[in-house]
DNA sequence: TGGTGTAGTTAACACTGTTAACCAAATTCG
DNA sequence: CGAATTTGGTTAACAGTGTTAACTACACCA
């Protein structure tokens, strides 16, 4: 009944797969090729190598987070309000689609430096489209930050932190998740916020 | 006139430099012997296999991480001072050694899967230490936090997107390097900080 | 019918981590 | 001193890796 993918396609889904599952160190053309019953030779009809592979994958998986991200976070709707969704709907991202967010952020380090600068322009939208919510915020008072790409970079890490502690079951015990996850993007949020202080 | 060193810790010093200078996926343990005028096989004499010989790598650079940030933040010291202190000299130690650090960065997301977990324990003494401080720093009333450990990871997480992108280079090149570091410190403390607000 | 792509194959190369078996020099011990 | 054992390495081999070159069937089209 399961409708047969083009082979390009079925490669990309198992690649997947087995990277999230075994993890890259063991990823292998011939594994891959096997899986999908053919000669690893296939693979490269379709693939430059296994680096394109692998940036495809990436490429795929940044652009599905991008719009996640995009969809709710709307230009026309208030900055703050944006500014929040953005933050949320990265995190959500991330719990709901670990295959894909540890796609992006596993592999990044190891095939990255191979990855060429006009593709890694491109995986950067959604981070464009914050660091302009943050300038636009600036530009209505509502916060107070010396460079808004300073402060957008530090806030992808921030949320990557909440998120692989997360994917990687490295809590703690004691901790409730969803509570985990609800503070920390308080936290994150909060730290950006303007207060108004008494001196 | 060089001193001839331990072939054990000859090994270390030549796979780290290889590791930092042509990546994690070109190193290989022939390569290394051949660095060393040695076989391959030697190689396993002083280590279990390539995995252990990583997590060598990663755990001395940890411990003198740890090391860096214990020998200045004294637990006499006042809090926010140790506080401060603490993000700092992470920040330091990363700049001034980027062979250690990226080790620690670069391969644990791939070698880490397979890392013991009592070794993983060992490599958070300067987590627990931030833990501490921020403790310490709310039972005096100078942070607000909702939970330490949340607060802890997010700041190193937050702390390794500015190391990252300082040692990746990806600084546009119009902000200046040791500005956007400082900035972004202070971003990170500020945020942690308690303001008196105005309601 | 013949020619040209298309989608796959097989065979091979140069490399990888790792193991088993071996060897020679140094050290320890009776 | 001489024998036994440990130390610090070697060579040869295995199974697996990415990748290339050369080949084969098959569909399509003139």
């Amino acid at each position: 009944m399961s409708e047969v993918l083009p082979l390009r396609d079925q490669i990309l889904e198992i690649s997947r797969h087995m990277l999230f599952k075994e993890g890259y160190r063991s990823l292998s053309m011939r594994k891959i090729a096997k899986q999908a019953n053919v000669t690893a030779t296939s693979i490269y009809l379709y693939f430059e190598n296994k680096d394109h592979l692998l940036h495809t994958l990436i490429e795929e998986s940044v652009e599905d987070l991008s719009q996640f991200i995009e969809a709710e976070a709307l230009p026309q709707t208030n900055n703050i309000e944006r500014f929040k969704t953005i933050i949320e709907r990265y995190v959500e991202f991330g719990i709901q689609n670990p295959e894909e967010y540890e796609i992006i952020y596993k592999i990044r380090s190891d095939a990255m430096a191979r990855y060429p600068k006009e593709k890694f322009r491109k995986t950067r939208r959604c981070y464009e489209l914050l660091v302009q919510t943050i300038m636009d915020s600036i530009s209505e008072g509502l916060m107070e930050v010396d460079d808004p790409v300073v402060a957008a970079y530090s806030i992808w890490a921030q949320l990557h932190g909440i998120v692989s502690v997360v994917l990687n079951k490295r809590l703690d015990r004691r901790i409730n998740q969803t509570k985990f996850i609800n503070d920390s993007i308080e936290l994150v949020i909060q730290g950006f916020l303007v207060q108004k202080t008494v001196h």
